[in-house]
RNA sequence: GGGAGAGUUCCCGAGUGGCCAAAGGGGGCAGACUGUAAAUCUGUUGUCAGUGACUUCGGUGGUUCGAAUCCACCCUCUCCCA
């Protein structure tokens, strides 16, 4: 089975422009491929991930991978799939975002001896001259078409500035630039992308008479078709410090029954024979891939044995209770006590487990808080200097999160 | 350039002078039930020293005892005409 057949049976593909030539150059290992990230944020996320692993399965299978960061893009913004306009970032901005980005991908993918190519759109885009540049590729771009995009839809209710309708071409303007340069033949994204891609595909073709091609991956997706990797806090980052490990985890074993197997499938590296194995679990033993699926995506965002730590953190805390060791940790000072003790919802306050006092009262009253596993009733209760003689103080908010506070 | 309309809390959206911290829905949070899942049901959802005070209805001023609501100017967006 060659990649391009892996790819389909995990069912990462969504769209190609002729699966035959793509299908061949990708089994050979004679692709040259690139895949945008647009620096929005200054972490990568969950969205991110699945990329960045795609781009590993070809590496792997001989292809060359190019990971081009949009920093010259970035400063138009992408309408694709959105309501309204994006926030404009600032030059600065994206540039300490293109930086964060080069040093987490270069864990990931292997830049050693050219088997990789990082780039920066912004080295051709923002040199770019606009008369010249109409002149050179305006002619190839049909509005008609552009307009009927897919891309553009939801914007054509909503109105559409001229700033943003200028993404299609730049970023069809990087795939041309990038076949000239670095031979690039080959286009990834995410389903969202296709328009977008087709119109690079579409330039190359009219400008050099070449062939080039573009594949989309299918968006994680859960069961309720809504985009994976988002929570209530916003998206679940690669960076340790924005997304700890444990929380990482967390997320991946409370993923919705359903979406399991596709998880599996999509994001791991593990074979399809004990995916399938896996798939076969019911009921209750469905918390088994669960647990598989969450420590193998740790394991290859934080490593073994972060991956281990959050596993065993995990499987103590819902099965015995508390384990204190990998729980997130608040040290508190002398001046933090008044008459030799704290209130409960100071304490919570200053452990950012609750955004405002009226909250962790509405807490309280509803009965969701724990501390040293006793249930808080009392909305002014204090907890005495005292409790931290045996070392720490657990809080617990909720079924899930747990917060240690130990005295300095 | 001319004309018409819109901007409300995390989101959608009601509210046209006091009864408005603002209906309803979504989302979130908590409780019950469970498998750390889903579905369902219940409660809750601006802040604080909580029978009260303070901040919030695009912005800035104004009218009024009192403004999300009326007036002026400005900003942003949508639609129609050019």
């Amino acid at each position: 089975m060659g990649v391009y057949e892996e790819l389909v049976a995990r069912g990462l593909i969504a769209q190609v422009t002729d699966e035959e030539e793509i299908r061949e150059l990708v089994n050979n290992g004679k692709a040259v491929f690139y895949i945008g990230f647009d620096p929005t944020a200054d972490s990568l996320h969950v969205g991110h991930f699945m990329a960045l692993c795609l781009m590993k399965r070809l590496q792997l299978a001989g292809n060359k991978p190019i990971a081009l960061i949009g920093g010259g893009t970035a400063m138009i913004g992408d309408p694709s799939g959105r309501t309204d306009m994006r926030q404009m970032m600032t030059k600065e901005t994206i540039q300490h975002n293109c930086e964060c980005f080069k040093e987490q991908m270069s864990k990931f993918i292997d830049f050693s001896d050219g088997k990789a190519l990082m780039v920066n759109n912004a080295d051709w885009l923002l040199d770019l001259n606009y008369v010249e540049l109409l002149r050179e590729v305006g002619a190839c771009f049909s509005v008609n078409n552009m307009l009927r995009a897919e891309c553009y839809k939801q914007r054509m209710e909503k109105g559409l500035s001229f700033l943003e309708f200028n993404y299609m071409i730049m970023q069809s303007y990087d795939f041309y630039a990038l076949y000239q340069k670095y031979g690039c033949n080959m286009q990834f994204g995410g389903d969202d992308q296709w328009s977008n891609m087709l119109g690079g595909t579409e330039l190359i073709r009219r400008k050099l008479g070449k062939d080039a091609y573009a594949m989309t991956i299918n968006l994680l997706l859960n069961s309720e078709g809504k985009k994976m990797g988002k929570t209530q806090n916003g998206a679940v980052w690669l960076d340790a410090n924005k997304t700890t490990p444990f929380d990482f985890f967390q997320y991946w074993r409370n993923v919705d029954d359903a979406d399991v197997v596709k998880c599996l499938k999509m994001l791991t590296f593990l074979p399809l024979e004990e995916i399938e194995e896996l798939s076969k679990l019911e009921g209750s033993q469905i918390n088994k891939a669960k647990e598989i699926l969450a420590f193998e995506l740790t394991k290859m965002i934080h490593g073994e044995e972060e991956a281990k730590k959050a596993l065993e953190g995990a499987r103590a805390l819902f099965s015995t209770g508390a384990d204190t060791e990998n729980m997130p940790t608040t040290e508190l000072f002398d001046e933090d006590f008044s008459d030799g003790a704290i209130g409960v919802l100071d304490l919570m306050l200053k452990c950012k487990l609750i955004p405002s006092k009226g909250e962790g009262k509405r807490l309280i009253q509803q009965g969701g808080v724990m501390v040293d596993d006793q249930k808080v009733t009392d909305i002014f209760a204090k907890i005495a200097k005292d409790a931290y003689d045996k070392g720490n103080v657990i809080i617990k908010k909720g079924k899930k999160v747990y917060h240690k506070t130990v005295l300095k």
